[in-house]
DNA sequence: CCATTGACTTGAACGTGTTCAAGACAGGGG
DNA sequence: CCCCTGTCTTGAACACGTTCAAGTCAATGG
């Protein structure tokens, strides 16, 4: 598809910018539903058929949407990721970082997340086709967890990152339902839950809670519930359900 | 909309169930997508215009399905309810009789969950309009736990109907996105999740987790997230996010 | 300079969900 | 018996995602 190397665009590489900065200047102005495909091809002054020649479908445009949260999530973390090494501060920090940045999608992400919701979707945040933007989500908690003063348990702190993304996907939900002003309900969901978090990572290493502890991590194994990129290789499919 | 009495259905009630009867019947046939209103109108003697008189769109004719399987997990779930009083039991026993009553639906339970992300939709199991299919599902776990024999905390008891709906539907997104036979993965996360929950719930009266658990009750309440029928009258949206 | 090839582009046409103006029907009042 | 009113029914028309046969363009080889 492209050479990889990045000297200078093709003219098929440029249409393609062209009508995926079209479909998000649309798609943020009036909303996903709302914009056609023939409003998309007119603003990237091309034909509709063009526009299928690049993207499969109006679902994947949506794609190009995603990547640029998970880039900016990731440049609104860097911040908190190197300043604090209490984990506290540094989940809540990245979650609320993730708010920041989704901000402005708030209305249309229901859409988005609609078709996130459908296995069948290749834009399914558990599909084999966003398996990049999931791995880049999952290592940010990868960092958020390496970086901290946290003793954990060295079983669960192999899963850690993956659980962590899990309760960030739980969380988008929330939000995705949240219609409080400036997201007031879902924060307050991660202000209340990160410290119970914490509390009950370092509670996994208590006599009392290392047989729960050790039977989730199992569980994960045995359910083949590995998004880390170290199995990546490993040709198995990764993230399956 | 309908008198409410049985008594004999107007000719209106009586095209309505055609319509929903017609659709039901070709939605497990060939799946939802592959269905169209043309088609649907077809099978009920119908003009397509005259099923939107009926359903204000297609994704409404989806809320029969949802009704029809409520009432035959419920029937499926009675030989548990009155035959054991071991929660673990009740539990896994209720969880797995509803996957036996989806199995017909996998296909396309894709769809429901679609509509689960979507919070325009009337069909978002947190929306108002399911409000009585939420009442009936959460009301079958208030009879897994009403009829345990399980001590649990008396704060924790009252929303702990809530909490295993919550868990019954990460279930379900689990479920959506099981492609084994038999739905053998799902199967195996309820067994190793079940005897978990049993677990952590009979240490919630314990020293070390009785705060986070307090907690977690006191985080449900301040969210406002309360689907039991009690709050119903209060006249608040309920299940609202 | 032309011919050839493959990448790219076009826009008309199709299928499907949805709308709507117009009509049919039923039953109550005159 | 006829009209009137509100409930129900109709099917053509519309909007939009998607497809595809046909055309254009640019680079390459002769």
């Amino acid at each position: 598809m492209s050479t990889g190397t990045r000297a200078e665009p093709t003219r098929g590489e440029q249409t393609r910018a062209q009508i995926v900065e079209a479909a998000l200047r649309l798609f943020a102005e009036r909303g996903y539903e709302r914009t056609t495909m023939r409003a998309i091809a007119d603003e990237a002054h091309v034909a509709v058929g063009n526009a299928y020649y690049y993207f499969g479908s109006k679902e994947h445009l949506i794609q190009g949407f995603y990547d640029q949260m998970q880039r900016r999530h990731v440049a609104a973390s860097e911040a908190i990721l190197t300043g604090t090494a209490n984990f506290g501060d540094r989940l809540s920090g990245v979650m609320h970082a993730w708010l920041d940045v989704a901000a402005l999608y708030h209305e249309f992400a229901a859409q988005f997340f609609k078709n996130a919701a459908d296995p069948s979707s290749p834009l399914s945040p558990f599909s084999e086709g966003s398996a990049a933007a999931r791995d880049a989500a999952v290592s940010v908690m990868r960092r958020v967890v390496d970086g901290a003063d946290l003793s954990v348990d060295r079983e669960l702190r192999a899963v850690l990152p993956e659980l962590l993304w899990l309760y960030q996907m739980g969380v988008v939900l929330f939000w995705v339902h949240d219609a409080s002003p400036a997201a007031r309900r879902t924060r307050m969901l991660i202000d209340r839950t990160v410290p119970l978090a914490e509390r009950i990572i370092r509670l996994s290493r208590s006599r009392l809670l290392r047989g729960p502890t050790r039977d989730v991590v199992a569980l994960l194994g045995d359910l083949g519930l590995r998004f880390a990129d170290a199995d990546r290789t490993a040709g198995r499919a990764a993230g399956r359900i």
